[in-house]
Order: structure tokens, then sequence, then C-alpha cells
DNA sequence: GCCACTGTGGACCTGCTGGTCCATTTTACG
DNA sequence: CGTAAAATGGACCAGCAGGTCCACAGTGGC
């Protein structure tokens, strides 16, 4: 059973089966050839499934689908940060942002230019209001997530208590964000790397750790 | 006189003055609009031409049409951070830094979510291999600017020489692509202003000036 | 003033894309 | 089983975007 918009629908197990294999191939399409270009018969092709399929689970039409991807690709880009980033604060040791650093960063080295944070932060999240409130949501809980780990750092003594924890939190998205971006356009992680690192490195030179 | 691929057109005063009016209109509509979305049709209306004048200058298409607003873009990018960034490498103080910092800064909290940096990395940069290459080009000249600025500083010993100044120059041009797409997704210029204010903190922090 | 070339207008064509519709098959469940 | 609801297949439609074409007007050099 599951509810869009007003209208609630009940799904059999194949049904919700079919919904999922739409959600994720279109998702898989969007990451490797970008939203603008890719089309419901792409999308029909790459899943198997016929016209009626797409609008009997997606009544909302594209838009709706698109929103769906948006929100898979939204869940998946704090997924892929896990477990360094989760509620219990995590990022509580100089190792455990290194090792943060590394998993942001191998990721996108191994996705290459097919990344759910280029795409849902470029093409999908300005689409409709609906996803702008998604991608805003995203944002809020990633920050939130990085400030509560800058904050632990400040309590242990292991980084300036004089920062700003949301700001600086704030500044290493927007790191990843950039470095995200010149690699959707360029094909190389150079600028990820040396946005995080330089970032991270000025961060742990309040003390000698 | 116009290139064009391998044919080579004459143009008058008028032909000239024509061409430069579509390819700024057409920017400025794909600034306000996004690329996706804005038809031949859109700046046929807001440019007051007619099809097959778009057609006689640009005879590629919309391939070639966008291409040219592409490079129009990329220059008004420089040029936006001009004086701040020029060869003679005038980042070399602290207060020219804070100078392009506030530049950068104001010029998008005015333009908002209408920035051609991020239409041209988003959306126009990744159309074809000779945008590409075009985008390519610009971060190229762009970073090579910063690291002259750094360099420059440390030779003046205002920021550590161990420093890799083109990794740093790097790093700032994620900042600012970063905090723009983040711009263009919610509209505020918070990201940016941290990214960057962080950046270049944590850069003055080897010596007291 | 003539002639060739450039500039302009706009009708027209075509393919693609999102979206509709209905007939048919499959599933759930009493 | 039998039936109602869900799932599926695919023909069909309408609009729109990019692109072509041709007739005509404007311009510039000789």
């Amino acid at each position: 059973m599951i509810t869009s918009g007003t209208t609630t629908v009940r799904l059999t197990a194949k049904g919700a089966a079919t919904r999922l294999r739409i959600v994720e191939g279109a998702a898989a399409e969007i990451r490797e050839r970008g939203a603008a270009t890719t089309t419901l018969d792409d999308i029909r092709a790459r899943t198997a499934t016929s016209k009626s399929q797409i609008f009997h689970y997606f009544p909302g039409g594209k838009d709706e689908l698109l929103l769906a991807v948006a929100a898979l690709e939204a869940e998946r880009i704090l997924e892929d940060q896990q477990p360094h980033l989760d509620d219990l604060g995590r990022l509580d040791t100089w190792q455990a942002w290194r090792d943060w650093r590394d998993a942001v960063v191998r990721r996108y080295e191994r996705q290459g230019v097919n990344c759910p944070l280029g795409v849902l932060m470029t093409e999908l999240g300005r689409r409709t209001p609906a996803s702008q409130r998604l991608t805003g949501q995203l944002l809020a809980q990633w920050q939130s997530a990085l400030r509560d780990g800058v904050r632990c750092m400040q309590g242990s003594g292991l980084m300036d208590p004089a920062l700003d924890a949301d700001r600086t939190a704030a500044a290493l998205i927007a790191a990843v964000q950039g470095g995200v971006t010149v690699l959707m356009a360029t094909g190389s992680t150079a600028h990820l790397e040396a946005a995080l690192d330089t970032t991270l490195e000025l961060l742990g030179r309040f003390d000698a750790e």
C-alpha cells in the first residue's frame, strides 16, 4: 500500500517489485545519461516495462517518477557515508574524519561522473518545488551530522572551540559539492580531494594531534 | 567575418549585431530559466528574431548556439573577477584576497540563482565535447590565476610556503563551485560564504598579519 | 544604378516525448 | 473456484521542439 498525493493504492508483492524496478532503473539511467536527456522510453526499455506500468505506479507522470528517484538518491547519499556519519556522532576522532574523507573520495573515484549527489543537486533538485524541499532536507540533515562531528571534536579539545560548528559543516558540504561538480565536468577527482584535504588539514592545525 | 566549423561567412555590421543579440539573449534566457527548458522559440521571442536568423548565424543549430553561449559565460566569469584576478598577479595582499572574496560573494548575492558559473558548469558544460573542453579551459585559467596569487603571497611570506599552491587554488575553486551549486538549489549564499571564509581564514592562520 | 551577397520572415515538415486508453492477463482472497 | 482488484501490453494521440526551405528585402562595392 502506497500513498502518492491524495490517492492511495494497494500494491501486491509483484506490484511493489515492479515499482522498485522502475525507480531503480530510472535512477541508474539518469545517473549515467543525465536527467535532461533520459526519456520515459529509455526507462521503459531498461526496466522491461510498458508505458502503462509507469503511469500505473506513478500517476503523476514523469515528475512523480523523478521525485521518487530524487528521494532514492538522497537516501543513497546519506547511506553512502554510513557509518561514518550517523546519529551517534561517530566523527569523534581524527581517524574517523580521515576515514570519512576516504570513503567520500573513494566512492566518487569509483563512480566517476555517475554520482547521485551531482545528479540530485544539479538536475533533479531544481525541477519542482517538491524536489527542492527534498534536497533542502538532505542538505540540512547532512550538515547537522557533520556539525555534530565538529562539536564532538571541539568537546574533546581536538578542534578549535572558537570555530562555528555549523558554518564549518557548511564549508565541508560546499567542498564536497564543489568537488563533485567539477568532477562531473572534468572527470577528475583532483578538486574534490584538494578541497576536502585543504579544509580538513587546516581544521587540524589547531593542535598537534 | 566569422568562422564556424569548416565554413566561413562574411558578416556585415548589421549581421554581427544580430548575432550578438541572439547570443546574449540566449545567455540571459538560459541563466533565468535553465538550459534544459529554454527553447529556440523562447530565444527567438526574446531577441525578436526569426528561425531563419538563428540558423543563419548558427548553422550547427542549437548545439552551436549553446556553445557560443557557454563561451560567453566562461568569459564573463573571469571578467567578473577582474581586476582581482589578472595576469599581473593582483592577489598579493590579504586585502586583495578579501576584496576578491567580497566580489565573488556580492555578485552571487545579487544574481541569486541566475549565475553564469552555475549554468555553465551544471548545464552547458556537459552537453558536448566542445563545451567540455571549454569549461576545462576556464577552470584551468581560473585555477592558474588563483595559484599565482597563492605563490605571490608565499613569496612575500604571507602564506605558508609549505602549501601546494596549485592544490590550494583547486580547493578555492571547489569552494566557490560548491557554494554556487548549493545556492542554485537552495537560494542561499550561506554555504558559499562559509566555504570561502573558512578556507581563507585557515590559509591566513599561518601568521598574524 | 546594378548585381551579388547578406539578412529576414515565416510557413512547413518531422520525429520524438509525455500522456491516454482500453483490452487482456494475473493475483488475492473469501 | 469465482470475482473484483491489481498488473500488464501496447496501440494511439497531441503538442512541441528542432530544423528545412524558399521567397523577399536590405546592403555594399563597383
